[in-house]
DNA sequence: CCGAGTTTGTGCTTGCGTTCACAAGGCGTA
DNA sequence: TACGCCTTGTGAACGCAAGCACAAACTCGG
């Protein structure tokens, strides 16, 4: 278990700061929920408020937190600069991340004019396309480049981040092109399964997967009411059954 | 237990339909690895083609689909055009949902013109913006009407799902206003936690956060990285404890 | 009809994440 | 100082998901 130490003598355990990938999906949520707190006068708070405003349970916030270290104080609560502070280390959120994308359609264009990146230290170091003909046009104060580009881009600004913004057919080519030229984070939007090699980040954001999610569900509930109005006095068990189609 | 019956005289097991959650995500994948080899003049699969493709294990590519039911073959694999029936009927894609999509900034631009949505059957049936200047506006041959008609589209079109694409300062009341206008399936792109009332489902994309998880896990490469150039000889245990900063 | 080869469907194990529940610790008041 | 109140930090139980490994079932060739 962690923190837990034995001395010299018996064995040695590291403190294993093997954050779980869970939590760190979670982080992000509390940093903003913390900025919000900050904002409206806050100088601490309790596991419970953060747990209310992050849209958890509470249980889960203090689990997660001690993943970081013991930030808190019993009886008060935690410290909200003090918190932030830790949580923007622990994401690396200290230092800014040069961010290239790829791709100016209309998913493009919403990206670069997104706010929400440079606010927390991401910083647009290139905007790339393959069409010539976008090349040249400014956007978010940054100009288009060519894709050609990417080696000279990646290599002057030292960017580890990219982003995929382009048609799902060119998007394997312009991970692979991301990946040569030492890119070793990549956020893909296109609809395609990409393939990285090892040491190299992916994650991915499906739009339409997400529809598809939802669908599911509001089928379930469309086959449920249904059920309900047509047959008011089932009781649970026949509603369930009557659900297997 | 849900789907735990017993028999008037033996007993009783209804086959339980309960598909799990992750699953349910990975559903869409399949779906798509499954297009393109139909596409590819394919027409059966085996669960170990079908996992290379959508990029998993061919041990969870046959249990997630034995949830469906025993739609495979031994010795043979999967008949790709069947498959892709059964999952589009359980995803309930075989109806069309008509989708709502508030907020026509950058990022609404970019979601009604994305072409991922009427391919899988979801109809955008109102683009709504609070603002009054864009009202009139067509896009993606929709033209887009002031949020305050809401009520009136969701009665006309049926619409079950929401699509939040506002300023985060907006989404909250958008979102109440689509519970209230009877949509009970929304996908929010804002980046705040939004609360809904119990039977209403909510997903959520956020940009942002997605990019703070890969910063964490480069920021991790990044330490570890600089160690081994500056300590080439240090075991792993020395590694990770020295990465505790 | 038989046997070799292939691939599914699934029981079982393992690991991760969530939740509970409570002891430990800090604060404020008398 | 002592006591009551509050909140954290975490051991432990639980539940879901992943992966392994293999029997069952099908095809095909002879």
């Amino acid at each position: 278990m962690r923190g837990v130490f034995r001395g010299p003598a018996a064995g040695w355990r590291v403190k294993d700061r093997g954050i779980p990938e869970a939590t760190v999906a979670r982080l992000p949520v509390y940093l903003r929920a913390l900025a919000g707190l900050a904002d409206g006068g806050h100088e601490t708070v309790s596991s419970d408020a953060l747990a209310l405003a992050a849209g958890v349970n509470s249980a889960k916030v203090r689990k997660d937190l001690s993943y970081l270290g013991s930030y808190g104080t019993r009886g008060v609560g935690y410290d909200v600069n003090y918190l932030v502070h830790q949580i923007s280390r622990e994401l690396g959120l200290t230092q800014d991340w040069a961010v290239v994308i790829v791709g100016v359609g209309n998913l493009g264009h919403a990206l670069a004019n997104y706010g929400g990146f440079a606010e927390r230290g991401f910083r647009i170091a290139a905007l790339l396309d393959a069409d010539r003909r976008r090349v040249g046009e400014e956007l978010a104060g940054v100009r288009v480049r060519h894709l050609d580009d990417l080696d000279g881009v990646v290599r002057d600004t030292a960017a580890s981040i990219g982003v995929i913004a382009t048609p799902a057919h060119a998007a394997q080519e312009v991970c692979d092109r991301l990946v040569a030229a030492g890119v070793t984070s990549i956020l893909n939007f296109a609809p395609v399964v990409l393939t990285v090699p090892a040491g190299v980040d992916l994650r991915k954001v499906d739009l339409s997967i997400e529809l598809q999610i939802l669908s599911f569900h509001e089928q379930r509930k469309a086959a449920m009411s249904r059920l309900r109005t047509t047959a008011p006095l089932a009781d649970l068990a026949d509603l369930a059954e009557a659900v297997e189609r």
